[in-house]
DNA sequence: CAACTTCTTGAAAGTTCATTCAGATTTCAC
DNA sequence: GTGAAATCTGAATGAACTTTCAAGAAGTTG
């Protein structure tokens, strides 16, 4: 298959450069000079993925990539000079999202764009069903089953739980929690922690004991196997 | 298996964050600010893998290399800005080495790491399950297991075990204990680490005797192969 | 905007762990 | 063998960490 990226820069050279590039690595091509008319682009094209200049006339990369978050998900690399704007890149690198350094090597935007594809549109392998013990818990479906009973689980505590069943036996730390479930700029205490992992254990009855203490460290799911 | 990296750099700043990158990743760092100090370290220490900076006072990262592959074929990683001595970095990634260029990002870092460790040492770096004699302990999970069973450990109990035997054979002062497992900032007095070595030998039993007494040193752990 | 749910926090209570000390024991050097 | 130095042990203390709870903030829904 192949995908079509939108390129969004205001320098033709640039476009000329990326368009090169990228239609020799066998993508399909499509332009946009500016951030308002890329935004008609995505209207009315499939896209699958977007490089973005963060310098650009009209609408700057970062505005550019609030609009198009809030209506979907595609994914953007952003590119900018070294030392431009470095901490924000920084912020939206972790949202699927990659960004690449001008001046870059071919085969280096090649292989950012590969990458973030891969991880966007693989076989998404969140959507198997996890399962520990008795519990069953599916990211897709956004729902959690004990038993084959429904769980009634609110999103922090759903979010809790899925890390800890998709990484059962490994040991988190409140800190890590907060950043891995709530994001790298949550704000909230380690009581906060305490409290969502109260109600889990007590939603989930027995099986709660799943849910374990490491003193001093965290918290873990083992699988009684 | 936990791996040692030595990190060289001659800006304090920059040796800090790999050291929190490589940390977070679960390796094991250690520092030398130059050539010289490296080659130092890397006589008395095991070390996996070196991280190197192309530019520093006294001995570049080029002669640093020519020094190190006479006598060894530890792996190295080089750091360099965006142009600097490229086509040297090229030439020499050859050799089963590889580069990376600042700025770079944490992921980036810690998975050119792991792809150098698995092509030098065969091995899956992400399998953190050590081994002495019959026990076993895994850093993810915070957990021991003597002969299948699993031993309940304290925090502090973990730490010095898990480092006794992630550097089986080597023996350690309980100042250095305490630095390692407690933390550079540690106000305990040495008496502690008796104690915790006592309990320690109490759970494990008979395998307890692996854990030596090295008189008027400290301890180490001995694998009974 | 009112009713409802979810999230967050701080403080009290409960639990576990770390530390210290002093006396007993072992090791080493002579 | 003897003395000095180092290590080991056991019990007591309180420091550190976790759990729980209740109340209010923040967010959602109709």
């Amino acid at each position: 298959m192949s995908y079509t990226i939108l390129v969004i820069d205001d320098e033709q050279q640039m476009r000329d450069l990326i368009r090169m590039i990228l239609e020799d690595a066998g993508f399909i091509v499509l332009e946009a000079g500016d951030g308002i008319q890329a935004l008609a682009v995505l209207k009315q094209q499939e896209i699958d993925l977007c490089i973005v200049d963060v310098m650009m006339p009209y609408m700057d990369g970062f505005t550019f990539a609030e609009q198009v978050k809030r209506t979907s998900s595609i994914p953007l690399i952003f590119l900018s000079a070294r030392g431009e704007e470095w901490d924000k890149v920084q912020g939206l690198k972790l949202g699927g999202d990659d960004y690449i350094v001008k001046p870059f090597l071919p085969g280096e935007l090649v292989a950012r764009i590969e990458a973030v594809l891969r991880r966007t549109y693989r076989v998404n392998p969140d959507s198997i069903v996890l399962q520990a013990g008795p519990l069953t818990i599916s990211e897709d479906s956004h729902t959690a089953q004990l038993a084959g009973k429904p769980l009634n689980l609110t999103l922090k505590e759903f979010g809790l739980l899925l890390l800890l069943v998709k990484h059962k036996g490994r040991a988190y730390s409140r800190e890590q929690l907060l950043e891995l479930v709530w994001g790298d700029d949550h704000q909230s205490s380690e009581r906060t922690i305490d409290t969502h992992v109260k109600t889990l254990r007590l939603k989930l009855g027995d099986a709660g004991k799943m849910i374990e203490t490491v003193w001093g460290i965290g918290y873990k799911l083992e699988d009684p196997e």
